[in-house]
DNA sequence: AATGAATGAGTCTTCATTCAT
DNA sequence: CATGAATGAAGACTCATTCAT
């Protein structure tokens, strides 16, 4: 009987190779065989998983996404006040981003060089998300916690602000103290800076 | 002083033609090849005035992003007002987006896939500009228009914002309108969405 | 005595697999892969039974090669005639080629792809044929059946004649009645065309 | 002003260096850097001028059997006698073959290996053949130059027989006197070897 | 200054073959 | 005996760059 095995599946190791090098190097740049010595695995392994170069970095990303997604949306569930689901939004993206920077830099990059069809597929993701933020501050405007205010542009405000402040993680580097970075936004974007 | 001249300089022929291929194709898919004859030089030609393909976007990038930063300063400097300088940038960039979008294409996207070097020089920019925005804030909350917020992360968060409305425009060719969609950006940024 | 098996043997399993594939790809196009799942068995099985995929091709090639003109042999022996054994020969060959076109498409094809070796084996194999039809001529004329004519040129110009019309049933998918055509083959061969 | 050149133009040089080595290897197992290499030029030029490999294969076919083709028409269109004619084909081509081995082996040969695509279009050469020797035969048969046989049949077996002969020489290596071997040839196909 | 034919280092990808189970 | 996951040598093809004209 197998309980547990020291040495995990190699579609799995494949995979968390891929992550280290493509956030390393971006697509372009990164040497399937690079990915398949990392992974300890031949080169031709990798293609017994995956059929190419471009299908092995499509199914990182969507596996990725969906994940991240998926716990995002759940951890929302618990919570009433629309202000404390942004806050949470907030928090989480930016844990993810702290916790998971190799993953952060593939799944929340700009992918404008990996051809028509991969592009389309992230920009639907973040109409997605987009949709997911509207929706949110129309809830919020009729409950009264919020103003009326243009929820399309306020989304991507929103939205933007949270991409930008993980952006300064995940490629600057910058170490931020999370609840606290995470209130500031909120603040901003609830209160504004305006006296 | 230089006269106008009915075939504009070889140099600036590539330049013009490098602009339309690199936003359509990004830096990967680009050809010098094809910038070549988009510019109707040869493709030795292209070597004659830039020393490979990755200076060629180098200085692309670079006088792009130069004339883009130069414009602007020159336009704040008459406002006095700390809102109203920034409902300027939030302006004059989303029009700059809407009239030169391919160039918008090249300067305002992540480039996680062109080497260290330049990598870092594009942060380099982005931290010029969070810098700007940082004193724009301080000078504003000096002189009591605005309260006494992190202007770090405010600056994130504003710049992050622009951002993120100016791609909406540039990828996803949104088409808003400017004066309005400005107002709106910054009166969250001031206001809040908040009650 | 060889008791009829619901399951053939293995072996005989992947030479029928082998005959599908090669004859439908040819050699270099046909994957072991695809011979052993035709075969039902699993891709290192093939392997036990023959040291490579050229060595199968061979032992295929040998086996039907030899089965066919093995059977050619006893069915000519009891024929006396030489002009018998002439039509005989053609009868078979057609008949042969209708019946099993996937093995005929691999044995009565040339193999210029396959390196020296079985190419050599291949051509000595036709050099037999030859022989088989050159004493087959020698002995008509003696007998004074035949024109005292140059026997190697007219073995090569029956051999060439018969494998020309079997060709065309192989790879063209003429449909020919058997009998006719053969008896208009042999009265060409015999009697000639002219006048 | 320039007569001729010691050093032929690029294409010319591939494709010579391409019937060598096709010729010799076969499609498989010719290696486009060794056509490279004995046409003296680098690796990437080949791509230059051809497609691909398949691409130079097929240009390689196509002009060589256009050129064989057009040829044979031109020596036929002088003489009246269809005898005349029968023997004039077998002679060019027994002749091209033994001046030619190395193209001789491209063009002659079948090609099973290499696609639905070539191989139709091969066939469809193989008919035009078949055509013009049919119309000869039935030309020779109104006439009365010929007995009233079978011309699609008869057709067949005066190609096989010629293409066998002609293998021979390119393949085997036979060193046939051309006169002879043509007369003995065509002799057999009108007079049979029949007494 | 301008050119474009020529180049070959560098990559992805295939697939016959092996071997631990 | 049987297997199929793993392998890596081998090869087609790309494209930035050079240089003779």
């Amino acid at each position: 009987m197998e309980i547990s095995n020291s040495k995990p599946d190699t579609r799995s190791r494949i995979l968390q190779a891929a992550i280290r090098v493509f956030s390393q190097k971006g697509f372009h740049n990164a040497r399937v065989e690079e990915i398949a010595t990392e992974a300890q695995v031949g080169k031709g392994t990798v293609y017994e998983y995956f059929s190419s170069k471009e299908e092995l970095f499509y199914q990182l990303f969507k596996s990725c996404s969906d994940a991240y997604l998926k716990s995002l949306t759940q951890d929302l569930a618990s919570l009433n006040s629309v202000g404390d689901r942004l806050e949470k939004i907030v928090y989480l993206h930016l844990k993810f981003i702290k916790n998971h920077r190799d993953i952060a830099r593939i799944i929340f990059q700009e992918h404008h060089e990996l051809g028509e069809k991969l592009h389309r597929w992230i920009w639907s993701k973040r109409e997605e998300k987009l949709n997911i933020i509207s929706n949110l501050l129309e809830e919020g405007i009729r409950k009264g916690e919020l103003r009326a205010v243009n929820t399309r542009v306020a989304a991507q405000v929103f939205l933007g602000a949270v991409v930008s402040v993980g952006s300064t993680i995940a490629f600057a580097g910058d170490d931020v103290p999370l609840a606290e970075t995470t209130t500031a936004i909120v603040e901003i974007f609830l209160k504004g800076v305006g006296r």
